[in-house]
DNA sequence: AGTAATCCCGACAGATTCGGTCGGAATTCG
DNA sequence: CGAATTCCGACCGAATCTGTCGGGATTACT
């Protein structure tokens, strides 16, 4: 199982955008440029990135995108619902109400089966909850959290 | 993202084949009543299951499937990766040959990015190697494990 | 031997999603 | 005004998902 490119390019996108935090608006076609990407798809990740209010646009001419706030106040487990939908690894396990959705099991021996896919989308939010776009913008990653590199290379 | 219904359907027949463990190989048709799901689907499933080396089948009138070891010796792991593919939230993240697949990563921003698809998939694998299929028969979690259910409440 | 049950296997097919493309309208800056 | 840019909807080919169908091979039972 697997995320879509929309994930890949919109994070991709966001890192972008982070690196470029704090110059004004920056084109799509600039970014698309720079990451080799259709520009005429980026606009359709980045309207949702900007309806989930994690961009903000400006139109007209020396218009663009940029990040609606700095990057380590932007989780990326944001990014990844606005650009991939609820993380759910099945319908019976979203996080997005996080009471009363058992009625949607309906029958028995599914409940066990259930707890699996509960497992597994929390393991998921726990790992995105530790980290924001900031742990990937480049000068950040190098200068300040070196050490998870290196962790996660052979766990 | 989500795993796709070849992973729930799959599930699901290796809990009803894990609760059947002993007692001989059962018909797709019986399975297939009893977790109402279309029993020609579930013959595409099961050879992926059966190729895997999860179940195994006898053919001929009275023949059926069963499982190959003890549900305690079945990790989830496998199973979803015997219906699923290979457990990578993105091509570059794949977990199979462990070693030396750095070269397929050509552009160098989406190294950092990299590490957030890495650690995404760790998560999962940590999750599910820690869980077996007997943690799902209904019999043994109710009498064995009944705290994880608890603890994965609300976390 | 015959028959029923069952796995085995490949082909097909409708729906949906993926991964874009295209064209044009609206907005803003110079 | 004109150029740059976002905004937005329509369209489209390919792949995948979620099955269905038909028949062949194998075995147990009578």
């Amino acid at each position: 199982m697997s995320f879509s490119t929309k994930g890949e390019y919109g994070v991709r996108l966001m890192v972008q955008l982070g690196r470029r935090y704090g110059g004004g608006p920056s084109s799509l076609a600039e970014i698309a440029t720079e990451e080799d990407l259709p520009r005429p798809y980026l606009e359709q990740l980045v309207m949702s990135l900007r309806d989930a209010g994690l961009v903000i646009s400006t139109r007209g001419s020396h218009g663009g995108y940029e990040l609606a706030r700095s990057p380590d106040e932007i989780p990326m487990i944001a990014v990844l619902r606005a650009l991939e939908g609820p993380i759910a690894p099945m319908i019976c396990a979203t996080d997005d109400s996080e009471a009363a959705h058992e009625p949607t099991c309906d029958r028995t021996a599914r409940c066990t089966v259930n707890f699996l896919w509960i497992r597994i989308r929390d393991a998921i939010s726990a790992t995105l909850d530790g980290m924001t776009l900031a742990d990937l913008v480049p000068e950040r990653v190098a200068l300040i959290q070196p050490m998870n590199l290196q962790e996660s290379r052979q766990p």
